[in-house]
DNA sequence: CGCCGATCGCCCGCTTTCTA
DNA sequence: TAGAAAGCGGGCGATCGGCG
C-alpha cells in the first residue's frame, strides 16, 4: 500500500480507535490494539497498516492532545489508559468521543437512536468565549433576559465557564467586581471580543466561588446552610450514583430510608430539584428551607 | 512544476526493566 | 549484577498535498 493513501485525517481517526480500544478492553498489547485498528477500518476497503513506531508517536500526542496518559505493563506488554478520579476532563473527553462516533457515523441509525430535541445552546460561543478569558479581552453581548422582550448591550468582564445540567454560562463581572453574575449562553445573541484588556481579579477561581452552590446562583447576601434530606431507597440509589453536590454526605442508609446531608445555599436552583423529587424527598432541616418551598407550593 | 512542510516508515542508539 | 530485551526518541529519507 502506498504510503498517505488514506489521507491526512487518518491520524484523528487512529487516535480514536487507539482510545476506544483501550477503553473497551481496559488492556490491550499493541499487536491487539493493531488488530482491532486493522478491524475497524476494514469498511474503508483500504489496509491500515498501523507501525508500532507510529503508535508511540501516537500515544505522545493523545498525551499532549487530550491528556489521556496511556501506560505499558512491561511484565505483559499491555497498555492502559491511566484513570485519575480527579481529572473531569479526562471523562467528559471520552465520552465526547463516544458521541462524537456514534452520531459522525456515515450509516444512518436515526431509526434507533432517539436524540433529545435541544434549542440552540450557544456552544458556538464556547471558544470565543474561552479565547477571551484566557486572553483577559472585554467582550460585549446582545443578551435577552428570557422574562424581557428586548435583548440589552453589556459589557463583561469574562472570567469563567461553567456547565449545569447540560447548559454554559458565562460567568463575568460588569466593570467593577462587586457584582459576578451568571449569563446563559443561550441567550447570547452576539458576542463581540473588544481589543482592550481587563485585569482578572487574582484570587478569582471559579471552581471556590462556585463551591457551596447548587446550580448557577450564589447569593449576595446570605450564607450556605446545612440541609438535611430524607428520601426513598429507591431514590438513593439514584442519588449515590449522581450526588446532588461535592458535600453530599450519606447519614442514613438503610432498606427504610435514605438521608444525606449537604452544605449549599439556598437558592431557585436547589428548590426546584427538591420540588423535582416530588413526595420522595423530605426536608429534616433547615427551617428556612421548608419555608421557602411551601411559599413556593402555595 | 518546483518548493515546503507534514506524515510516516525505517534505522540507530540510549535508557529502563527484566531475568538468570 | 551484568547481559538481554523492550521502550522510546531522534534522524533521515520517501511521499504527498498545498501553494505560488
Amino acid at each position: 500500500m502506498a504510503k498517505g493513501d488514506y489521507g491526512k485525517r487518518n491520524f484523528f481517526i487512529r487516535y480514536f480507535l487507539v482510545i476506544k480500544c483501550l477503553r473497551n478492553r481496559k488492556k490491550a498489547t499493541f499487536n491487539e490494539i493493531r488488530e482491532f485498528i486493522a478491524a475497524e477500518t476494514a469498511i474503508l476497503d483500504k489496509e491500515f497498516i498501523y507501525e508500532i513506531r507510529t503508535f508511540q508517536r501516537d500515544l505522545n500526542d493523545i498525551r499532549c492532545l487530550f491528556g489521556i496518559d496511556i501506560k505499558i505493563n512491561r511484565l505483559t506488554h499491555e497498555y492502559t489508559i491511566v484513570e485519575s478520579e480527579t481529572d473531569h476532563f479526562n471523562t467528559r473527553i471520552l465520552e465526547s468521543f463516544d458521541i462524537f462516533n456514534l452520531l459522525s457515523s456515515s450509516q444512518d441509525f436515526s431509526q434507533y437512536i432517539s436524540l433529545e430535541r435541544k434549542c440552540k445552546q450557544g456552544t458556538e460561543y464556547l471558544h470565543g468565549l474561552l479565547y477571551a478569558i484566557n486572553n483577559r479581552f472585554k467582550v460585549s453581548v446582545l443578551y435577552k433576559k428570557y422574562y424581557e422582550q428586548n435583548a440589552e448591550k453589556c459589557e463583561l468582564l469574562p472570567l469563567a465557564l461553567k456547565e449545569f445540567k447540560a447548559r454554559w454560562y458565562l460567568i463575568a463581572a460588569r466593570g467593577s467586581y462587586t457584582t459576578i453574575r451568571t449569563y446563559a449562553l443561550d441567550r447570547i445573541q452576539k458576542l463581540i471580543i473588544q481589543p482592550e484588556k481587563y485585569i482578572r481579579p487574582q484570587s478569582f477561581d471559579v471552581n471556590v466561588f462556585f463551591k457551596d452552590c447548587f446550580g448557577i446562583i450564589r447569593p449576595e447576601d446570605d450564607d450556605p446552610y446545612e440541609i438535611i434530606l430524607s428520601f426513598d431507597p429507591f431514590q438513593g440509589n439514584y442519588l449515590k450514583s449522581y450526588p446532588l453536590h461535592t458535600s453530599q454526605e450519606i447519614l442514613i442508609d438503610n432498606n427504610k430510608e435514605f438521608r444525606i446531608k449537604l452544605f449549599v445555599f439556598i437558592t431557585y436552583d436547589l428548590m426546584m430539584e427538591l420540588l423535582s423529587f416530588g413526595n420522595t424527598v423530605r426536608i429534616h432541616s433547615p427551617l428556612k428551607l421548608k419555608k421557602e418551598i411551601r411559599k413556593m407550593t402555595m
